[in-house]
DNA sequence: CATGGTGGTTACCTCTTGGTGACTACGTTC
DNA sequence: GAACGTAGTCACCAAGAGGTAACCACCATG
């Protein structure tokens, strides 16, 4: 693309800029990566919280319930005791696992260039 | 992709968690898109200021540092008065351009998804 | 002489992220 | 009775991202 026909439209809510919303958390494209990853697009907390290395209770919750909101994943509470949750993908949230595994696939696929990355571990965001 | 093939590898330093390193700074995946915008891949400091409505001068500077030592841009400094800067992509850097665009066009195909998302302003790093 | 464009640096400040650890409450198992 | 697994909540805290504003030096223009 040419500078030229690209700065019209590079505006701070053009919609290239807005795809980074969904990385902006942490957590979120891991846990649209690993709903998908189960053979029905659901999984319960316990699940997800195993599946996960790293994460903590509280941000793993914080994350599922920001999720919830932005509608990407459906909570379902089941009538049990103990309670059993289980989250889902809706429709929305498999249009962005779409993204997540395009990224993901070309991190798999250039693991080489990250590797080539000189990543100061200092001023940036822990990923 | 099934659960039981995936968590065997899907450890903290994986590939596909490492790419969000370069989405972890704001700016940097802009920088790398305006870059390529160019015609020739290389850009001045003041070019690059007018072409990302937003960003401060600080922000550009300490981003431009940082993809130098990341070895995703290259840094000229012409031997003129008053010095002319110019920053061009590394052939490491073209590489992630590529990630970088696939992530734009997404965003471009895929902006009513964008729209359906209900993000909520805070909790969230702001992009 | 003042302004503006070149390309920065520095101090200061705020907001958010994301972490830990303690606590809840229920039921089953050892 | 104690421990464990279910699924959380809450208080507290540290680190870092990223913003503003002032300042530097140089030169050309009005």
């Amino acid at each position: 693309m040419q500078a030229g026909s690209d700065e019209g439209n590079w505006r701070e809510d053009c919609a290239p800029r807005r795809v980074m919303e969904i990385f902006a958390t942490k957590w979120t494209s891991m846990i649209l990566h690993t709903l998908h990853a189960q053979h029905d697009g659901a999984a319960r907390n316990g699940v997800l919280h195993r599946s996960l290395p790293g994460i903590s209770k509280k941000m793993l919750v914080q994350t599922l319930r920001e999720m919830e909101e932005s509608g990407l994943i459906h909570r379902h509470v089941e009538n049990t005791v103990p309670p059993a949750v289980e989250y889902s993908l809706t429709p929305l949230g498999i249009r962005f696992v779409g993204l997540v595994e395009l990224v993901y696939g070309w991190g798999r696929e250039n693991a080489d260039a990250l590797d080539q990355l000189q990543v100061r571990q200092t001023s940036r965001r822990k990923v």
